[in-house]
DNA sequence: CTCATGATCCGCT
DNA sequence: GCGGATCATGAGG
């Protein structure tokens, strides 16, 4: 095939994308101001507070609706439903926000679940976020480029994936983060529903690599989870299969996929399933 | 819209 | 060595 010495080519790109992710700690990625906050780099949030120095103050305003340990500590299958709805939020070393609501999510429910890494009660090195307390990330990479973001439930081996949000905050950032990362990087702008309808995209979308591995959701500063606005009720939900586990046998068809019916930010939607559930 | 294909490399056997 | 909890693209309807 003539067509794929170029190919080729182009991909060799891709590689130091991915290192560059790998190095993250880095403010702000190679875009300008553009889109991000005019702040001047020598400008401090309000003088002088030096790190721990104020008990009362130390968590700022944004965080005071960062849901606790109580919330993870349930089974993966209710957890993955509670998560719909909610708000998953991310503050960039230059202080942006990003935030996008849970639009979908996988249970995977420990050692039984021949679909997990914790299949057998396989405890390794990489999955061992799995096993460790309730709202512990489990972040991994997959397919030699990509990451995929879990938390842990409560149960060993247990974890939700997080496949999808419907974008809220920072868009322009989540566009700018996604183009630079994805490969192809063809010029052309993403559109909404491309930024974060996937287990890999939102992960791009939100700067989420390797080093939150392991993070306390719960507690942790540059990511965490907020309750849905009150009033936004309880949205209706569609149990389907679970997405590109085609090997695992009967598990592979257990309706251990959650997401919000009819949402545009789904990452894939089961005609099938939906018809199976009418009330 | 639905396929089909290739990229790419770490973690495990 | 092998394969994977994915994604972007291109062909065809």
């Amino acid at each position: 095939m003539p067509a794929r010495g170029a190919a080729q080519l182009s991909r060799r790109m891709g590689q130091k994308k991915q290192r560059l992710l790998e190095a993250e700690q880095h403010p702000s990625p190679p875009d300008r101001a553009q889109t991000l906050s005019p702040l001047e780099p020598c400008l401090q949030p309000p003088a002088t507070l030096s790190p721990q120095r104020s008990i009362y103050f130390s968590s700022p305003k944004s965080h005071s609706a960062q849901l606790g340990s109580e919330f993870f500590d349930q089974p993966a299958v209710p957890l993955a439903r509670a998560f719909l709805g909610q708000v998953l939020v991310r503050r960039l070393e230059d202080g942006t926000e990003l935030r996008g609501r849970i639009v979908e999510t996988e249970a995977y429910v420990g050692p039984e679940d021949e679909a997990a890494h914790s299949r057998g009660g396989r405890l390794t090195p990489r999955n061992r976020g799995m096993f460790m307390k309730p709202g512990t990330l489990y972040v991994y990479i997959i397919y030699g480029m990509y990451f995929c973001m879990n938390v842990s439930s409560r149960g060993d081996g247990a974890c939700v994936l997080l496949r999808a949000l419907e974008p809220l905050g920072g868009l322009e950032t989540m566009r700018q983060l996604r183009s630079t990362l994805r490969r192809g990087a063809t010029g052309r702008a993403l559109k909404d529903r491309e930024l974060c309808s996937g287990p890999s995209k939102l992960c791009q979308a939100l700067a989420i690599d390797k080093s939150f591995d392991q993070r306390d959701l719960a507690t942790d500063k540059a990511v965490w989870l907020e309750r849905s606005p009150p009033g936004s009720g309880e949205p209706p939900v569609v149990a389907a299969a679970r997405v590109g586990i085609g090997h695992a046998g009967e598990w592979a068809q257990k309706p251990l996929r959650f997401y919000v019916r009819g949402s545009p930010w789904v990452s894939v939607v089961d005609r099938a399933a939906e018809q199976n559930a009418r009330a």
